[in-house]
DNA sequence: CTGAAGTGATAAACCGGTATAGCTCCTGCA
DNA sequence: TGCAGGAGCTATACCGGTTTATCACTTCAG
């Protein structure tokens, strides 16, 4: 047999469809004798359900998305969506419930595949990622009524449940540390000043300048590409004072940056430390290799699509669950100034 | 109105839900007429198909898969997969077709999801990436009657559909730049000898060794990982008479090697010329940045769709579309031996 | 003028599940 | 003895499309 629907195993069994159906999904309507039979039945015939079925009765899909709008070119380096999606994976796969995974340019066309999924019944909720100020996709999420969860910040305005660590506290414990080494200039060259996690980056730095007794500390934004990470680098070390440590947004600045200072004849750590915000293998590659906060982003992918299951099962919960916070890792590009 | 079914369209237009349904999809059964009419209420009343319902009847689910059975580490770093998802998602949108994405730790648990979506009636179609000697997959897919096409080399014994380059081709064009440049011991750090691609360039390699009169050209197999790699470019090193040319399988083994020459104090290209298979942002931002071979991956991803729908459309066919060549971009880390 | 073929439509079955109303026993209690 | 109530199960409607059998009506050839 091609592939067995739950009216054969009815058929074999000598039951109608209806306790078939009760018995393999454990709700009550027929004794514990018969349900054991119908799932030993079942299981012989290697019985799954038709997805497609299920679906157009009830009206739940066993299906979430994740859009990510960014340019691809940026998103091969970075380790964080990996890991972030095999998380999510590890989460949903234990309810068997796939993720719908789609890369995007922009948010006008990440809007639109909201509207697509949410009236092809794709998707029984989404993921939001890369929070902006004033964010359109929460609106419209509202409006779809589509169960959403946020990841890496609270959820706006719009109160979305979400999932995330404190950027805050973060930044602190990288300058903090800092400090504590002796540091008086800290730079700080920030990703896109839209996103939420660089403003919250850029605030935290800004407050505990003063309580520090940073002579200077300056956040200044880029667009968290490699060329503006090396370009605003090479600006803080040609100053007449420069900066004697360097704290990026993003791994891969971090990166871009060492080969500026390491052109510009700067020794790391000797006259410049450098902490990258994001951790991977590209911080372990280099030399030296670069001090840099560690995330369990994967952890992090598991709880968001608990929370999400959840959301889903009862739309009116508004959850907001902390993550462990990041831990700093200290590697070689770190020391006392000079 | 939450969600106009064809049966509103139908009540509209004062017609049959067949008509409707012919109408929507091109089929004849209607006038022209007719046609213009129920289309221009659909499109007024915002109708979008319930993807299950049409699941259901017809057995499309206009939904493909892609498998990645590799630990998330190692591919967060790999830009090759991204690049990858993007170029297959741009060959499936044009159909409004969607990718499911999974990452699974091994090839024993990408069966299995193999054998769940196809029972469930999730995907029409899979892509398989790193095909292995004697892959295990093709039987099952070929037992599952599920189209698939491989990516990077043709479709192995059970020769099913495939795009691919010419990874022969390719180690060619590396070693016979490296040999015109003088360098006449050059070695080879391999990646997994169990995948298929990994043996062509070994083989392509050891072919051309006499022809450009190389003194030594060992392959040397590793496990991709910038340990394994390191490991291995540190053996070549210590060796009484070293390798002046070193071309690796993958970025990341190649800044991994590229580290291990700095810490013995080998100068690069000085003394070393470093060549890496894959091109990405890695190899840029070192310093010296690397000769790389680039690919466009794209592309790749977005024929690779193309094939898969033709095979979805008719599983007779066998496709083998060969690619563009990769070409070499050449770097800061090769030059004439010294 | 009749029969055959073609056009434009409809009604109903169907896909594989889920949800629900209702039926048949059996048990317990007044 | 009678009846309420619940357990266990069946029959059937339903989800939103697609597909097929059928039918009314026109047209055209013989």
């Amino acid at each position: 047999m091609a592939r067995p629907t739950i009216a054969d195993i009815a058929d074999r069994a000598g039951v109608s469809k209806g306790a078939v159906s009760f018995a393999l999904n454990g709700r009550p309507g027929v004794s514990e004798a018969t349900r054991a039979r119908i799932l030993a039945i079942a299981e012989q015939m290697a019985w799954r359900p038709h997805s497609a079925a299920r679906a157009l009765g009830a009206s739940r899909v066993d299906s979430v998305g994740l859009v990510i709008a960014r340019p691809a070119r940026t998103l091969g380096v970075e380790p964080f969506f990996a890991h972030l999606v095999s998380g999510l994976q590890s989460g949903l796969s234990a309810h068997s419930i796939s993720l719908q995974l789609l890369i995007v340019e922009d948010t006008e066309a990440e809007i639109e595949v909201y509207r697509r999924w949410n009236s092809e019944h794709r998707v029984d909720g989404v993921i939001l990622v890369d929070l902006t100020v004033r964010d359109p996709r929460i609106d419209e999420l509202k409006a779809l009524e589509l169960p959403a969860v946020v990841i890496g910040g609270r959820g706006g305005k719009g109160n979305l449940p979400s999932v995330w660590a404190s950027d805050r506290d973060a930044m602190l414990a990288v300058v903090e540390y800092l400090a504590a080494l002796g540091h008086r200039r800290i730079a700080h060259v920030a990703g896109t000043p839209n996103f939420q996690h660089t403003q919250r980056r850029m605030r935290a730095l800004r407050d505990a300048a003063p309580r520090l007794g940073l002579l200077e500390a300056p956040s200044l934004a880029t667009d968290f590409s490699d060329a503006e990470g090396a370009a605003t680098t090479r600006k803080l070390l040609s100053q007449a004072v420069r900066p004697t440590a360097i704290v990026y947004d993003s791994d891969v600045m971090a990166v871009a940056g060492l080969g500026v200072a390491m052109e510009m004849g700067v020794s790391v750590p000797g006259e410049l430390s450098i902490v990258a915000f994001d951790d991977s293998i590209l911080t372990q590659l280099m030399h030296p290799a670069l001090t840099a906060l560690s995330r369990d982003t994967f952890e992090f992918g598991r709880q968001a699509a608990e929370v999400l299951l959840e959301v889903i099962a009862d739309p009116t919960v508004s959850i907001n669950r902390r993550t462990a916070d990041p831990v700093l890792t200290v590697r070689e590009s770190t020391a006392p100034p000079a």
